[in-house]
DNA sequence: CAAAAATATGGTAACGTTATCAGGATAACG
DNA sequence: CGTTATCCTGATAACGTTACCATATTTTTG
């Protein structure tokens, strides 16, 4: 591969001032900058990232720092921090913490190695040691969705008290009293604040608490049985709130199982919404690919490829779609029209 | 920040003796390994990766270009890519190419600047300039769901050709003999792959094609353009085969417009899925929150802080969720049991 | 027991870039 | 016209690591 030297050598200049051309810095007569670039496009050069950040201490890189890049708001968010780093190129590298401390230190560490110029942070608990240890590496770092109390930072969240609050009172408009709320864990302080809002809702309304606040994770199966354990009371919640996307989806699973119909039965409301008209049963009969293994056996093959564990010959892995019929099909000539 | 030579000095040995004790390479007599992971503990040492890649020519770090990491189909691929990565200590750069060959070509440059190992690449045309462009620059490619013509990589897909046979004969077996499938570009070979199978299932069965296969885009809104179209026709489509999960989500706003009931009306099958159990339509009452906003608004500022044209006080931006007024809301008592 | 192999450690240089300092040429100014 | 400011270019060294080669000690082997 060429370098500023061969650049520099054919343009008949310095290697730095090849350097002042490709990083558009200091003083360069027309000339000069024409001739640098010309010789440039000509022997294909391409500036070395790693050296550049070796010297000068800037990569050009951000980590952004998620739970779940599965869950679509998380999807989304990443999409708004790529389009910004890129428009001012800037490079981002995604992190999945499982919700787990010991995850977020393990890329924390990762992270410093390679001096990455800021990290956006969903903190997976309420700790605060992967900031400090950010901080002590000259890391920035900017909070997001999440409090971590007592640390200095940049933050950026939604207002989840409030949300929370108009939900339950648009709730009570419709009559509800007997509101439950399954929500997070409580060291993510989203989890605590919508419980917040929640409150302050019934309380302005002067409704009894009743205790029908449920802790557990932010995912589908802990509000599922959650669910299960709020309905089996003898006064029954006439409405849920679930706290997030993936804890409305286990609501709605156990009060199908409970044979309970939303939102005739049972009204249910929540935080955090999912791409404009995705299913709210599986509806589609479809041809399913196995995304997931995909992704898995291409990186597998790769790293072979890479440490050429592998033969010359080229693989080609053609995985079968599963075909899964649901609600969508159906006989002709149904029409109920 | 301490470097290799801090613990060296520190432990009473070489440089490269630290190297290789942080990398496990050579030999190394028990006490001195302990000797030097204790002083690596003790002052906090953390290898620098770009010195270490600058040197070594390896940098860990692969790369996953696809056209939209906001399609659920796409996110679960990142999903298993970045597990496996990580297993094997390897970072993954996340690059979204919006189907355009350009932004392609464009991060085929940054990525072959930052010297990433190797390239899992979804192409977003036909074209082999990119996969050309990473082999001359030594970098590995593996090729993922689109196949591109007359080039040497490996290359993972499902079997697109063979789904949709099965999706087209299932609709068969329902009865249906106008069926129409809405695709994506011709450029694309799922797009095309996808016409294929669905012919070939038309054929096997006898059924005459009748010129109800439509072009487009791989979005919702082109799928909703076409689904339109294919409806004015004198002789309608009973059975429409979206050959993406975006395609699917535009014919099912489509029909829906139409007053059409699906399946009463129209069956509708695809290809690719969404996660589990999400809307059929805007379902839940939720407080959403602009996540995209957030993730942009969070990049401004880290990018801002990196720089340091921020004043010392920290930020906190807090964002109002909207609350949308769905199905799953409504007034106490109103059960159809 | 000499020779070969395995183990343990280190010195030197190089990876490709840019920070820093410096010098010369030209333009602007009072 | 001397002085200062602006413009243009370059030499040198350094960023932190590891490849490569070398040496010394210990163990194994025939």
């Amino acid at each position: 591969m060429p370098t500023v030297h061969d650049v520099a050598k054919r343009a008949r200049v310095a290697p730095i001032t090849v350097s002042r051309v490709i990083n558009n810095s200091g003083y360069i007569s027309e000339s000069t900058r024409n001739r640098v670039e010309a010789v440039i496009r000509e022997i294909g050069y391409v500036p070395n990232t790693l050296a550049r950040g070796l010297r000068s201490k800037r990569t050009n890189t951000l980590a952004l720092v998620v739970t779940d890049i599965t869950n679509p708001y998380f999807t989304l968010m990443a999409r708004g921090v790529e389009d910004v780093a890129g428009d001012s190129n800037y490079t981002v590298i995604y992190c999945n913490t499982d919700e787990s401390e010991a995850k977020e230190e393990k890329y924390a560490n990762i992270l410093a190695q390679r001096q990455v110029d800021g990290v956006l942070l969903v903190p997976a608990g309420g700790n605060d040691k992967t900031i400090k240890f950010l901080d002590s590496h000259g890391i920035s770092v900017v909070v997001l969705d999440r409090r971590v109390s007592g640390v200095k930072t940049d933050f950026v969240c939604s207002d989840s008290e409030d949300g929370s609050n108009r939900l339950i009172k648009l709730l009570i408009g419709l009559g509800h009293k007997q509101i439950a709320i399954i929500t997070g864990p409580k060291k993510v302080s989203t989890a605590v604040d919508r419980v917040t809002g929640y409150k302050q809702a019934l309380n302005e309304a002067g409704i009894a608490e009743n205790e029908l606040v449920y802790y557990g994770e932010f995912n589908q199966q802990s509000a599922y049985e959650l669910t299960k354990q709020a309905m089996a009371r003898s006064l029954k919640p006439t409405a849920i709130f679930g706290a997030n996307n993936f804890i409305m989806l286990g609501i709605i699973k156990a009060l199908r199982e409970l044979q309970l119909n939303v939102p005739e039965d049972v009204s249910v409301v929540g935080f955090d919404d999912f791409p404009e008209s995705m299913l709210v049963r599986p509806f589609f009969t479809a041809a399913v690919q196995p995304a997931y293994e995909m992704g898995r056996l291409a990186t597998e093959l790769l790293l072979k490829r890479i440490v050429s564990e592998l033969p010359e010959e080229f693989q080609k892995i053609i995985l079968p779609a599963e075909i899964i019929e649901r609600e969508s099909t159906g006989p002709v000539g149904k029409s109920t029209a």
